[in-house]
DNA sequence: AGTTTCTATCGCAATATTATGATTGATTGT
DNA sequence: ACAATCAATCATAATATTGCGATAGAAACT
């Protein structure tokens, strides 16, 4: 029915997965790369750097903001994103200890 | 219109993108975890464990066999899926790659 | 052979995501 | 005040994902 059972699992289990997924998209992998290289953009960069439309940059981009792995501030007209380092690091824990759990040591088959 | 723009980007952004998006579920971060605990398992277990259909739970494992984390070997009637330690390896290290490329340090804003 | 048991796949319905043009709102510059 | 510029939001269309019942296929047991 393309609605997801989020009742049935654990809050961390659906933290996990809502982190995964915003950032499970070729173009918000490339925005973070963009903002991260070039220390901070502009949305009109990215229009240019990749090949979408403002539109679609912007949600992809209010996706980000909504985990709060960006946030933005106003510069002139424009609005300059960057990393928001306790966000990225703490997200950076929390996946890495979902993949720690397993040692890594052959189990069956 | 749906449909991701795969070729603007590059093949390393693709590829990071279908690995999250491959794990941006909570019934598949449920059953990876159930996998490690359980040190392996059978698909019946996994509908009993979570509360979702059979057909449900194989279409998860598929997405999960479709990136090699996990694999299932026949042992009887049933299936005993186990993770495929060199692949889980190679993804987390992959992703710890890409949040290495930022060093943590606030940059604007 | 027939039955049971377990998983994969098919077909379908409901919801979510991706992408864009058009519009709106806010700020800068004239 | 007015035009220009930039980003957010709206409305819409196309495709993807999620979930499940029903069916099919494969292996074990009688």
């Amino acid at each position: 029915m393309g609605i997801t059972k989020t009742e049935i699992f654990t809050p961390e289990q659906n933290r996990l997965a809502t982190l995964l997924k915003a950032l499970a998209h070729p173009a918000r992998i490339a925005i973070l790369q963009h903002i991260i290289r070039q220390e901070a953009c502009i949305c009109n960069d990215l229009v240019e750097e990749l090949g979408l439309a403002q539109a679609t940059i912007s949600q992809h981009l209010k996706e980000l903001k909504a985990i709060g792995i960006i946030k933005g501030t106003l510069d002139g007209t424009s609005i300059c994103y960057c990393v928001n380092s306790l966000v990225w690091n703490n997200i950076r824990k929390e996946l890495a200890g979902f993949f720690i759990e397993w040692s890594g040591t052959e189990q069956c088959c």
